[in-house]
DNA sequence: CCTACCGATCGGTAGG
DNA sequence: CCTACCGATCGGTAGG
């Protein structure tokens, strides 16, 4: 009865304690449902099974939460993004490496995604053009990366830009409808979409190839 | 200087009106932007160059006016996936008339689809329930096309259920995206993503065919 | 970590 | 369509 949420940790003697960590959890899972609009102070705390007042214990404020939650995120992506192509030097494997790393960080990281692209609008200038800028780096990367497969006659599309943004997209979808306790793994899941993308940009995969491969 | 706003429909006599068609595009449009959370009545009569209270003579709540837009959008999506499909066999060319009708309502009517798709949660029930089962026999209707296609031996995916979303997101995504004063039309942007989700399910068009393909 | 409390703003009503 | 006004709740502070 002293624990009742997974947030607290359990001290010696009995006692409770909130930590930064176990705000910003109870908020990521809070901000994800309802929206940081959605969401009061109220209750986060009450999920902590504290008073409103305590949490400014472990946080600046309600908005200092949220841009931690953006920065963090967008930081990460773009990391994974250059982790993942690092080394690549096949048009194709390097687009499915970007995808595969792009959606399974949408699968095990679903509510950081869902508030990314939900609630950036509700953070305050200078930040919000920041992440946005991030955001965009990304995009740009992909596009590029696309861009390149066209112009080397490895990928067949009209519109590389269109076709970033259907892949990126189908991938951040992922957060929103992904169930971890469904019959699919995640990293199932990532490596279905890195083969979607291929498809899209029209490179004929071992699953699909015709028998006198791509011209 | 008598008529601020677009939303404000001049009257002889010099007088301006507002009707309840302008206060809902005045939502929408708001909606779309901070979120319904993140919109407050004020801001809505501020559009409309009126003071709050005078809303209430066009609407019956905040929440009301969610509600029509949420219900209005779904009703209209399952009737332009049965309109898109109606009449047409070939299993191929019903996932493209589908896809296509989709992804182009998402590129001419994006606010009403970005609200759909982040303020869903925020109305109550039994309205809630109700939305969120339209929304599903659509996915549903669109994982049985694919399944079809799969059994009848044209489509090639290892999971109907995970190319459904896959192909439904990217064109929810376009309302997020896509720029209408930008240099692709809306009905472009939508037959591409047709294509793309004949290429996702594993179909050879006439662009990308091999030597025994279409024209 | 708490109680007590703040000004601001919210959606909405009364009454004309 | 307006002014005047309501109770509730918001994020946050004071002070221990």
């Amino acid at each position: 009865m002293a624990a009742k949420s997974p947030q607290r940790q359990p001290v010696v003697g009995g006692r409770a304690a909130v930590s930064p960590t176990a705000v910003r959890e109870a908020a990521l899972t809070l901000f994800a449902e309802r929206g940081y609009h959605g969401t009061a102070l109220s209750q986060i705390a009450k999920a902590l099974d504290i008073q409103t007042p305590s949490l400014y214990n472990h946080m600046a404020s309600k908005q200092d939460l949220l841009v931690a939650i953006l920065q963090d995120t967008t930081d990460r992506v773009l990391a994974e993004y250059d982790a993942a192509v690092d080394g690549v030097e096949d048009v194709g494997e390097r687009l499915s490496a970007a995808t595969y790393t792009y959606a399974l960080r949408h699968a095990t990281h679903p509510r950081e995604a869902v508030i990314v692209n939900r609630d950036a609008t509700a953070i305050d200038e200078p930040v919000r053009a920041a992440v946005y800028a991030k955001r965009r780096k990304h995009a740009d990367d992909f596009r590029e990366l696309i861009q390149k497969g066209v112009e080397s006659g490895r990928f067949d599309v009209e519109n590389a830009t269109v076709a970033a943004f259907a892949i990126l997209e189908m991938c951040v979808s992922i957060a929103r409808w992904f169930d971890p306790d469904g019959p699919v793994s995640a990293e199932e899941i990532a490596r279905q979409h890195g083969e979607f993308a291929l498809r899209i940009v029209g490179v004929r995969s071992a699953l699909s190839a015709c028998s006198d491969g791509a011209s």
